[in-house]
DNA sequence: AACAAAAATTGGAACGTTCCAATTTTTGTT
DNA sequence: AACAAAAATTGGAACGTTCCAATTTTTGTT
């Protein structure tokens, strides 16, 4: 087979002794076709090497197999596993998937996705990027085009949205501090330019503001390692007498443990430590990290579910897991 | 714009006041159009929101724009880089890409080249799972559809590859331990099963054999932090006096840090660590790492290049870089 | 101004599938 | 065995584009 695949549905039809509208039925699997068709069909498209031109199946037919997952940024570890998880499900629906990645860029997306759509798209599922407008977002959404949001919030759109519980993550990981007797604690890492930032700090201020606790000292980051470290180093000059941190997320907590090194202190011991996400090296680090799970099998399937059953309300919460480790 | 969008060719041509067919001319940019033709036809599209319908043209015409990007493991930080930049530089090219995972699973990787063979794809851009047979990856290709290998070989593949210099890059990083004096090396991490380890641990051999050292110091581990660790683990064990590692990668390179935290030994102090990748991390780490730098965007760049000119030998070597930082 | 050559434009056919209404075959009932 | 109803099958039209050969318009030369 070194050469292209000319064989068409009339080749298999003629091979079956069928006619072509036959073989269509039984690609498309419908129960019209009796089982009799259906063998002998199967049996020409193995011998004929036949292979479905889906493109030309999409043109006439009003309906597409095709989601697109657009990802904000695939090189944050994160993204990339609710990546992974969200391909899976989506290709055990029998949808097909494809990836791309807005590098955190409006400017990407709205090309990215204004390429996509001169393909017929069953759906896009979007964890838009910072600035996203909700008219844009919106229109993508059509007769044929489901539109779904993940993991981030885009204000006033009416689609759809996947979310973790941010708040009760932080306010979970906040009360485990306290529940140790930590009372001097710090939240560390990212701003106000990202939708979670806000939930996530509102949790751990509910926490602290039930304990009685200040609940102000906040110390902003870019949210990657290097935020970490120097969010970590801000809040050890001011607050020497730092007890615990609850992190934005763990890339963030992974730059707060190493910035505690260089101060030799050790997490778990000197000062707790509790990130959000629960990436995979979190567990096998040298101080394994306390964090805030969010299952992303969970929300891969919350996705797919509205993908099937359309959804009743504009949010779905998945629930997120205060994970106990030694930090 | 909240209903399904039915513009066609012939709506654009009846407001542009010209034929479809001149519009058609016009869409691919063709200079058989006028520039009188080209204007009217400009402002139809911009007045009608006219949609290019990318399966249409693609059933019609022979050529395609969409490049899959078959990635091994986009969990992988290192893959997850490079098929960003892949995908970027694939993108300025004027085409499409689509990206899916394999999980390093072969029937998976099978899998989703069935389904996107459905579709006409311009080109498979693979970095192969392990055990990937050469005959399955070279059907692959056709008059329409090219195949390009990428960061991992197949062997008696016909296909053209892109590699890194992996044995030039083990061998500078073997070199600059020993040019610090350091003689009791060893090799962390990888095994057998990944095409490259072969490469990787010949250079370092290489340069061990050339300055009569011993160089067969190995410790085989799985390629991620928990493989690192155990695998330094074993060393510490079998050479207490080991003086310097060179690792699989980064992100052993990680592990194999974490336990030498754990042993009380501090990389650049105690014992010399190098990594190969150069992920971002590893210069923000509290002992920034060594490493050798694969340049994703170089390697993005060859692919590319061999995407628009074909290639002229099957292989491709991509040159490294040996970072010296203080580990 | 007449003409040839070149450039631009055009309508019909085609890509490979699904839809649809019409036809044929099978099943079930008396 | 005759018939009605249900099930299965079928050929032509259509999806929205590009290809192609034919036609029309423009350009350049004498």
């Amino acid at each position: 087979m070194n050469k292209s695949n000319k064989v068409t549905v009339h080749d298999v039809a003629r091979v079956a002794g069928v006619s072509k509208s036959t073989v269509s039925l039984v690609l498309r699997q419908s129960d019209k076709a009796s089982d009799k068709a259906k063998q002998k069909v199967a049996a020409a498209i193995e011998q004929t090497g036949y292979v479905y031109n889906r493109e030309a199946a999409s043109m006439r037919s009003k309906s597409s197999n095709l989601i697109a997952i657009v990802i904000n940024d695939l090189t944050n570890p994160y993204s990339a596993k609710l990546a992974v998880a969200l391909e899976k499900q989506v290709r055990k629906l029998g949808f097909m998937s494809m990836m791309v990645n807005s590098g955190e860029c409006v400017k990407t997306q709205s090309d990215l996705v204004a390429e996509l759509s001169q393909y017929k798209i069953r759906a896009f599922i979007v964890v838009p990027a910072p600035n996203t407008k909700s008219n844009w977002l919106d229109a993508l959404e059509n007769d044929q085009t489901q539109v779904i949001c993940m993991m981030r919030q885009v204000e006033k759109s009416t689609v759809p949205c996947v979310l973790p519980s941010n708040k009760q993550g932080t306010y979970l990981a906040a009360k485990q501090l306290l529940s140790r007797g930590i009372t001097r604690l710090a939240f560390i890492g990212g701003d106000s330019s990202i939708s979670d930032y806000h939930q996530r700090l509102a949790g751990f201020q509910t926490a602290l503001n039930e304990a009685n606790q200040a609940s102000n000292n906040i110390f902003n980051s870019t949210t990657n390692r290097f935020g970490g470290r120097s969010a970590m180093a801000d809040c050890l000059t001011t607050m020497p007498n730092i007890e615990g941190v609850v992190c934005f997320n763990d890339i963030v907590a992974y730059g707060v443990i190493e910035q505690l090194n260089v101060a030799g202190l050790r997490p778990g011991q000197h000062i707790g430590v509790i990130g959000f996400d629960d990436l995979d090296d979190s567990e096998l680090m040298q101080v394994p990290l306390s964090t805030v799970r969010i299952d992303a099998d969970a929300v891969a399937k919350s996705v797919c579910e509205i993908l099937q059953n359309g959804s009743d309300g504009q949010f779905l919460e998945v629930p997120v897991e205060l994970i106990v480790r030694d930090s």
